[in-house]
DNA sequence: TTGAAAGCGGTACCAC
DNA sequence: GTGGTACCGCTTTCAA
């Protein structure tokens, strides 16, 4: 414990172990390794060989400090069992890979305490950027914490990238990727009006989430098109779960609530609201028409399959990285200011059978 | 670009910064973070001070390679999108999160190369261990290459563990964190045959992976065990998907292939036979049973919702990390060979409303 | 209690 | 082409 660190003693080996070893300097294993220096054949299989043996690989850390050093985005979930966050956490996971990027995922369990800690763990790490995931809940301290988050971010040389939620307002410093929700809600309760539903039941989501409160504002344009009238009874929030969607569907048909169609704000709320249709005794799509939103692969699973918004979740992620990895790349100049980018994909109706014209009222 | 670096210049502020700001030594701005030494109340004010007014956050990297450091855990998986693997993810990440751990999360789309270079990858970021999700296809090849792993890693100091596979044979390294496969299957087959059932269609999942040849190992116990013969004819492999479950099942009604049951080796799986089976007029469980496997979210989201085997798999995350945790506090003392921990969760039979008697042949 | 300075493992600039 | 060496930002003796 007090020699100088013998070569394969504890812990790993060092850059000056192999060059030690391979009788050169430490600048050339580094240029060895590193690959972007000229170094002589034999230098170099001299290096390698040693490098094998030892099983060495570099630090990460010390690369990091000393100036190099892997670009790493940091992914932010709420939920990591979602399946529409995982595939957007699979896109960008992806696109990283493909740059040679590293990707570290984090969970917050919805815990703002816990948001704000991961924040100032991915600062510390250095990360190039990080992606936040998920719907945001718009009170005002929300704005300005998030605000903070892109400036301090940005401060460190890092970057915000907000996925899935709006942008943030005023002149944030951070990337917004995000798809077109209320359309898509648009779309699929037009879907709906046009086979001839009018009295629809309407389950948006956490009443206070920014991607609930776009996909009711789209149902209700919706609505207002079509000249029908928007009941207020007729909407109930709740999370998104299978168990919401059930306990709502329950407490609709238990308040005599009356409604030929389920417009759910999710798939899988879907699936509950399935699941209780189905415990009252009535047939889907033949009594009862029912929607998703989301498009996992759960839609498909489902029985009658699932008419659903199509959302491009691994591809948001792919852009969000991209976003982040072109504005590294051309970083050099300094950053103009109101660097708010924001992207946002289309969304589009998938028909499959959950949906038919409304049974003839007897 | 070349004055001394400015309290607020480009990048983050560094420990020189604030010390330099607050009219201290670097050292004691190190102590006041730290917190793990004994400092006048004036400096600590002085110093939070101006670490708050900076937004100073310390360098990881730097932190870990002078020492110190938060101990991560890398999760390896072969894709973020599967709930069994998600589930996994979460238990680890809680447990680390609790612990005051990080966690990476890198997936490997089943492709070796990319699992080396990630194994590599966190050797290089000197993770505290590398987690290994998901069965394993047992080639000799393989064998020799986890094995490899296993000693690098514990010669750097890190730990590999294998979760949801069975132990590397031989005196390797590494901790496994196992459930009872087997036992499950066997469970899960007993199930159907008690019920009756003596002509079941087995699509037990990839022929060469691990879990899969457990699945179907313990199936067949079970119809030895009721002396019911048991059809090679009648077992599909395929992968853990629901198209092949759907194709499996499409492909044995179109060979005439008689069965009052579907033993499927995933839940997915399992929705893909249920698919089939109703495509073809076949009403489950009235005409045909189905059993899943693992217990994930969608087996009781289906109709009707899967009688399967429940698989504790985020309790497997916590306790992997767990495992390694304690190894790393107890490890002051040098390791004693041998050390191939096998940890053993058991299974047990969830019943639903996928499974009846079969019809009386008529 | 506080400060000075020696590393931790690499990288990259400057000589030779 | 190669070697020497001054940092990168922080922790931790060792003195004062």
């Amino acid at each position: 414990m007090s020699q100088r660190k013998a070569p394969a003693d504890a812990g790993r080996a060092t850059i000056r172990d192999v060059a030690e070893r391979a009788g050169v300097s430490v600048a050339s294993v580094s240029r060895v390794l590193s690959g972007n220096y000229p170094v002589s054949e034999d230098l170099r299989r001299r290096v390698m060989k040693v490098v094998r043996d030892l099983d060495y690989v570099t630090n990460a850390h010390a690369r990091s400090l000393a100036g190099g050093g892997t670009p790493t985005v940091a992914i932010l979930i709420n939920n990591i069992t979602g399946a529409a966050f995982a595939h957007v956490a699979k896109g960008v996971e992806g696109a990283a890979t493909l740059r040679g990027w590293l990707s570290l995922v984090g969970t917050t369990g919805d815990d703002p305490e816990r948001e704000l800690a991961l924040v100032n763990m991915m600062r510390q790490q250095g990360v190039a950027a990080v992606v936040l995931l998920g719907g945001a809940y718009d009170y005002e301290e929300y704005q300005l914490r998030m605000a903070r988050f892109a400036r301090s971010l940005d401060a460190a040389g890092s970057h915000l990238v907000l996925v899935g939620r709006p942008p943030l307002e005023g002149d944030v410093p951070a990337t917004t990727v995000d798809y077109d929700n209320e359309s898509g809600a648009y779309a699929m309760a037009s879907h709906l009006l046009s086979a001839g539903h009018r009295e629809v039941l309407v389950l948006p989501g956490p009443a206070g989430l920014s991607t609930a409160q776009a996909r009711l504002r789209g149902a209700q344009r919706a609505f207002e098109t079509y000249g029908v009238p928007f009941e207020p009874e007729a909407v109930r929030h709740g999370p998104y779960d299978d168990e919401h969607g059930y306990r709502a569907v329950e407490g609709a048909l238990r308040d005599g609530l009356r409604f030929t169609a389920v417009l759910a704000g999710t798939d899988v709320v879907a699936a509950g609201a399935l699941q209780a249709l189905r415990a009252a005794g009535l047939r889907v799509p033949e009594d009862v028409s029912i929607t998703g939103y989301d498009d996992i692969p759960l839609a498909s699973q489902l029985t009658p399959q699932l008419t659903t918004v199509h959302v491009p979740y691994e591809e948001m992620g792919r852009v969000a990285l991209r976003a982040v990895a072109d504005r590294r790349e051309a970083g050099a100049g300094r950053r103009k200011g109101g660097d708010g980018e924001h992207l946002v994909l289309g969304t589009h109706v998938v028909v499959r059978n959950s949906v038919r014209p409304p049974a003839r009222r007897d």
